[in-house]
Formats: structure tokens, C-alpha cells, sequence
DNA sequence: TAGATTGTTAATCGATTAACAATC
DNA sequence: TAGATTGTTAATCGATTAACAATC
């Protein structure tokens, strides 16, 4: 079998997939790895390496194929196939993704929300009835769910994540502000937004400091 | 002045602010960097250093005191003072994050919220009332804005960071789905939504084909 | 004092960059 | 064929881990 991919790799993935994206939109037919590391502000190098992880993609003395090479890593990443997915939390952030959902374009199918809060069952968010948490496993398993999206307040997140586990869940989009614990097969991407919003918070604090210590040095 | 802090040290802080805070409200007074280990899933190693980047906070035969250090942290972060922010449009998304601001109790006041859609002028979120986007750049200036949460669709999100710039914001939470292009001076931290689940896509996805080619491989 | 655990230096590991031969 | 640009190996850089002397 390959090797593995490095999360720095992986890590990158979806930006190559988004330039790529931009420029077949833009009916750009082929590209250069070095035209790609002006446009993305990384080297050249790096491009041509994480390229080359998964096969030869490009064509020596002709660059790359921009519509070949988008097709390619978004098979890579999976967005050639559809994906069904459920929401649980149908509070702010819920419904949010809910409606948001540009990811149905791809692929990514908006399939089932839940919520222990009785007052939104039956309430409708984007055609798709909101459900007590008690279904939610049957329903994972009559439906066949890929992805469990969680928004729900952390002090729930790590049992309904075992929930989630048990029905047989292999990827869980993790909202809650809190780390899950899960099985070694069972996939759990973070978007901790608070820590984000954190970092966010020291490089302009660390920035500004900086400038009072030293008010010339402009780099 | 100090040596630059790496960003991957930068991009942990918070999970340990994180920890550290969950420990304090468990009650726990002083724990070791080996203990941490255990609970955070990190080496030992690796928390002695990031922590030593910001001068000694333990104590040899000790450990670490956990109320001191969380505030240490919390002020490195920048969570010991004020930050103003507004959010440039008032979708699902800028609407979802205006009310969970959770982040408030964390000094992130929600100020202001701007959006391009007549309709949704003046209406009231969490108090505060939509402002058409003209009187952006005014606002900024008046009030006092350290933060702007941009969660506009990507085609204007370009255009109106070059504003927010130019109105001297020297933060942008970025959630539009492009990447930006400012001065140095400017800080940046994307939280781009679909790269996350793509990348989770990714990884549950060739999971799947690892356990298809090696189904007797566990690990 | 003895035991524990930090702070810090040194060793290892992995990721990034540079260089260039292969090849379109 | 000459020019361009990849694929890939080698060199460099940085981050992580190990080890241990300093010290509470």
C-alpha cells in the first residue's frame, strides 16, 4: 500500500483544491508549479512534493493540467461521491450549517437534524424536520450516515459522541468546545472556534506590543 | 526582545487554556507536566517547552500551579483586556456567531454588524441593530474596533477587507471562502469551512480504503 | 536530606527547500 | 533539437522528543 500521507500534506489539500477551482473557473488550461506557488505564497518545491504523493500529476516541460488536476484532488478528497450528513444541535450554529449548506453542491447531503429541545421538533430547517435525540441513532443506521456534525454545548458533546460511535458514525465534524475521545476508525475534524478566535487575539496583541517595544522596526 | 514564538506553539496555547480551565473549575490546584501528558495526549517533553517560551511558570518538584498558569496564558492570549468587535454581514453565519457569543464573558464585546441587504437594516440581534455597510468605516473608526468577523460570501470579501484595512482594523476573523490579502501589520486567522470538512472527508475516506485493502490490519 | 519535577541542552525526527537529472 | 518543467534525490531547517543537571 502507499505510504502515508502527513497531515501537513492532507492539511493542504483542500487549498490546492480551491485555487484549482478558481482558475478552471477562470478557464485557466494549465499551470506551471511555479505560477501555482506565486498565486498560493508557497514554494514551488513543496508544490511539485505534495503533488507527488499521490502520483504523477503533471507533465515535464508543460506544468499541470488545471481541470485534470481538480478532478484529481477532489477525488482524493472524497468529493466524488455523495456523503450524508446530520446535524445535532438545531440551535444557532446548527441551523446555520444547515442553511449555509454550499456543501451540497458537494456532495455533502444535509440528511437529518436533532435537538433535545421539544420546542424545535417538528420545526422545519431547510425542508428537513428537526428530531428528538432519541431517533437519532435508529436514524443514522436506517439512513446511512457518513458524518455526524456536532453543535451542541460541550457538556453533551462527549455522550452523544459515544452515541454516535456506537450507531456505527466514522466521522464526526466536531463544533463542540471540547475534545472528543473516540476509536482509533472513527475520524473527528475540530473547529474549535473559540481557539481560533484566541489565536486570532495573541498575533494582534503580540503585534502591537512589538510596536511599542521597537516603533521604527516596520518588519 | 524576545525570540519569535513558532506557530505551532502559538496554535496550542488554547488547548491548553482550555485544559487548564476545565481543571481549575474540577478544583485542581497543581499539576505536572507529565500528568498534563497523560490528559492532553502531548509528551511531557513538548509542554515543558512551549511553557519555558514564556519564562518559567513551574516549580522543580512541584509542578505547575493551575489557577497561575491558566491567567499566565490567558493573558499571553490577550484575554485579559477588551476587544470590540463587529461582524460584516448578518447571514446565518454572522447571525450564529453573534449569538453565541459565548465569547463575550471572554472580553469579545459584540458591538456592530453590517450588512449589504436593505431588509435586514435595522433589524435588532442580540441587541444590536443591523447597519447598512456604507457606515462601515465610519463606525470602525468611532467605536473603537479591534476585530472584524467577515462572513460574507467570497466574491465581496476582498473588496470590503481592503476597506476594513484601510479603516485601520488590524484583525479579521475571516469565515468568507477566499483568501486574503493584507499588509503585514494585519492579522489574519481563517476559518474556512469547507477545507475543514474536506479534510475530514479525506481522512474518513481513505480510512475506508486502508480497511477494504487490509481488512485483518486493525491499526 | 531525598524525591520529584522543572528548565534546558542535546539528539532525533520529519517536513521543507534546493538542486538537478529525466523527459516531455 | 532546445527549452521548459516535472519528478525525485539530497541538503537544510525547524520542531519534537529524550535526557539530565539544576533546584525546589
Amino acid at each position: 500500500m502507499e505510504k502515508e500521507i502527513s497531515q501537513a500534506v492532507i492539511g493542504r489539500l483542500p487549498r490546492y483544491f480551491r485555487f484549482l477551482g478558481e482558475l478552471k473557473d477562470q478557464g485557466v488550461e494549465r499551470i506551471s508549479s511555479q505560477e501555482l506557488s506565486r498565486l498560493m505564497h508557497v514554494t514551488a518545491s513543496q508544490i511539485r512534493q505534495d503533488f507527488n504523493h499521490f502520483g504523477g500529476f503533471g507533465q515535464q516541460g508543460y506544468g499541470y493540467n488545471v481541470e485534470y488536476l481538480y478532478t484529481a484532488i477532489g477525488r482524493i478528497l472524497g468529493l466524488d461521491r455523495k456523503h450524508h450528513l446530520i446535524i445535532i444541535g438545531a440551535g444557532n450554529l446548527g441551523q446555520a450549517l444547515a442553511n449555509y449548506m454550499n456543501f451540497e453542491r458537494r456532495g455533502f447531503l444535509f440528511t437529518g437534524i436533532f435537538d433535545i429541545n421539544e420546542a424545535l421538533h417538528g420545526r422545519r430547517i431547510r425542508g428537513i424536520q428537526v428530531r428528538p435525540m432519541e431517533e437519532m441513532q435508529d436514524f443514522i443506521r436506517e439512513n446511512d450516515i457518513d458524518i455526524a456534525v456536532l453543535t451542541i454545548p460541550k457538556d453533551g458533546a462527549v455522550a452523544t459522541a459515544e452515541k454516535l460511535v456506537e450507531a456505527g458514525i466514522k466521522a464526526i465534524w466536531n463544533f463542540a468546545h471540547v475534545d472528543l475521545d473516540v476509536p482509533d476508525d472513527v475520524q473527528v475534524e475540530n473547529v474549535h472556534l473559540s481557539d481560533s478566535l484566541f489565536r486570532l487575539s495573541y498575533m494582534a496583541n503580540r503585534y502591537e506590543k512589538q510596536k511599542k517595544a521597537a516603533p521604527r522596526d516596520d518588519r
